[in-house]
DNA sequence: GCCGTTTTCGGCCCGACTGTTTTCAGTCG
């Protein structure tokens, strides 16, 4: 059993005991521990069989009795016996905004509600406001949440995704029966959310490639299986399709099945003024079909130039293509330093020097260390006492290297009247300043413009950290004049960053296009919390590569020194 | 639940906001 699964037993059993009403200090115990296995170097099953397992802090003789019980013979009675009383549908409420464990536990005690269903009936009815500390706004607000999580049922994000997109494609280009084989649709495109995964390979033996894909152990359901298609459902809960086309069809069926819709209609028209058909077969001049191998190949019949898919929206890039003037948008090998990380001095996993190390090995050049700042308690923000202990350890760690360097930075709460979270003195010696909202979320649009503009307007920050707060799928952007934060951005010379963590690519692409246009720089930052959430950029690049934005517009494509020179330290 | 004792029970992590109250409970970060 690994430490992760592990630690979900006893953050489940958290949440249980927390939807039970129980002692939030036991509820908050289960948590720890959960997050010290997490974070536990080495193996739980080894701690375990040595009986260290309780030199571990925030583990007593209870949990470690639990846990050795749970590695020895896989199973936990008691939070198997939690588990039969608690409906699964008290967990999904957990999800609607507004909702904890508090409220979940009083519809079901008195209520006896225990779906979703349910609790949109008496929502509806007007049953719930008659419940003690329920009122009209909070049934509203449940109906809100119920319905905008309708909406999400059956999207997933591209992190969660493309993973098992590229598993599925490295499983059937294992198979001698495939010649070509690649994801397409709006995964292709990079999309933050995704409904489906499309994939698409080219085979003499279609029946020997499907038989394959239905038989792949992320499937969990076969909707449809036939020579040319075949539909399933994932154990992520989404579709995925595949398609087998023979060979010379491949590049036509990659261009048609990549889309999107808008800028596939787009090429069709111009395709038929130059007397062309393009459909998913192929390219045709009458009946006679040209031969096109590769995209490109189309592209270039239609006189284009080579559209990336995450241009493909039909914003605007057939044009460009047509004028030959399409950018060489950013790649991931063009970025040399990592910004906006966390280690152990705050909330994240790893020291400083295993966070450089981790970060020198993929390739990079610097690394600015982030660390929440004092007003975030939860996140055990860094008092000025302790942000200059990790000043300390920083200059040490750097004598450690070569041609490798960690910079001094911090990620600042952005404080309701727009002030930073450390004094002018202090601020002052940082390297670098990346400042984010993480209180107030909710404050009216044009108050939380002017907090914005504040903090940009102060000559101590550098990056705007995760501009619009939103969580994908979670948590709407908060409301803000988008334009006129950006303008603020251009007047004072300040960066937006463009955060590649899966669960906010904030800013969006959208707004990386707006800010381009505007002149404003972006950062590319991972905000990784961990070593995993250093490859999150890729995420990043897809979304900036959407945004039209290539090196020249991403400060930390810049060499140290002259990102230094740019922020003028 | 854990922990640290002033050894066997009391403290444990804060602050803002919202909606429900009429002085506070629940949620969230």
């Amino acid at each position: 059993m690994t430490n992760v699964e592990i630690s979900k037993v006893l953050e489940e059993i958290g949440t249980m005991l927390e939807l039970k009403g129980e002692n939030p200090f036991k509820v908050r115990a289960y948590e720890r521990a959960a997050r010290e296995l997490e974070t536990q170097n080495e193996s739980v099953e080894d701690l375990v069989a040595d009986g260290r397992l309780e030199e571990l802090p925030g583990i007593g003789k209870a949990l470690v009795e639990k846990i050795t019980e749970l590695v020895t013979t896989g199973r936990l009675k008691y939070y198997e016996d939690l588990r039969a009383t608690i409906p699964e549908g008290l967990f999904e409420m957990l999800h609607i905004p507004g909702f904890g464990p508090k409220k979940v536990n009083a519809v079901f005690s008195k209520m006896g509600i225990s779906s979703l269903e349910e609790l949109e009936g008496a929502a509806k009815e007007g049953r719930l406001s008659s419940l003690e500390g329920f009122g009209k706004k909070t049934e509203a607000k449940v109906l809100e949440g119920l319905e905008s999580m309708k909406q999400r049922v059956g999207l997933r994000r591209l992190g969660e995704v493309l993973p098992v997109a590229e598993e599925i494609v490295a499983a059937l280009a294992r198979c001698a029966a495939v010649n070509r084989v690649c994801y397409a649709g709006s995964l292709r495109r990079m999309k933050e959310v995704v409904k489906d995964i499309d994939i698409l390979a080219s085979s003499d033996e279609p029946e020997t490639v499907m038989d394959l894909f239905v038989g792949l152990p992320v499937v969990s359901q076969v909707v449809a299986k036939g020579s040319t298609k075949s539909s399933v459902l994932l154990n992520l809960g989404i579709a995925c399709d595949l398609r087998v086309v023979p060979e010379e069809s491949f590049a036509a069926a990659m261009q048609y099945f990549t889309g999107s819709k808008d800028h596939n209609v787009h090429l069709r028209g111009l395709a038929k003024d130059l007397g062309y058909k393009v459909n998913e077969y192929g390219v045709f001049r009458g009946e006679e079909r040209i031969p096109c191998a590769t995209e490109e190949e189309i592209y270039e019949l239609l006189g284009l130039q080579y559209i990336p898919p995450e241009m493909r929206e039909d914003t605007g890039e057939i044009h460009l293509a047509a004028a030959g003037t399409i950018p060489r948008l950013i790649e991931a090998t063009d970025l040399v330093g990592m910004l906006h990380c966390h280690t152990r001095w705050s909330d994240g996993r790893n020291s400083v020097e295993e966070l450089a190390r981790a970060v020198q090995e993929r390739g990079y050049q610097y690394l600015a260390i982030c660390d929440h700042s004092q007003s975030s308690y939860i996140a055990n923000g860094l008092t000025v006492e302790r942000l200059q202990q990790q000043w300390k350890e920083i200059d040490d760690v750097n004598r450690n290297f070569r041609g490798f360097h960690i910079l001094k930075g911090i990620e600042s709460d952005i404080r309701s009247d727009g002030s930073l979270d450390y004094p002018e003195e202090i601020l002052e010696q940082l390297d670098l300043v990346v400042g984010s909202v993480h209180q107030s979320l909710n404050m009216p649009a044009e108050q939380m413009t002017s907090r914005l503009v504040t903090a940009l307007s102060n000559p101590h920050l550098h990056i705007l950290g995760h501009p619009t707060m939103r969580l994908l799928l979670e948590r709407e952007p908060s409301a803000f004049d988008m334009e006129a934060v950006i303008e603020a951005a251009a007047l004072y010379g300040k960066i937006l960053e463009l955060n590649a963590n899966y669960y906010r690519l904030d800013l969006n692409w959208l707004h990386c296009k707006l800010a381009k246009s505007r002149g404003v720089k972006m950062a590319i930052n991972t905000d990784a919390h961990d070593l995993e959430g250093l490859d999150h950029i890729r995420y990043g690049i897809g979304t900036a590569r959407r945004g039209w934005l290539t090196k020249e517009d991403v400060v930390n494509c810049l060499g140290l020194d002259d990102l230094r020179a740019l922020v003028g330290r």
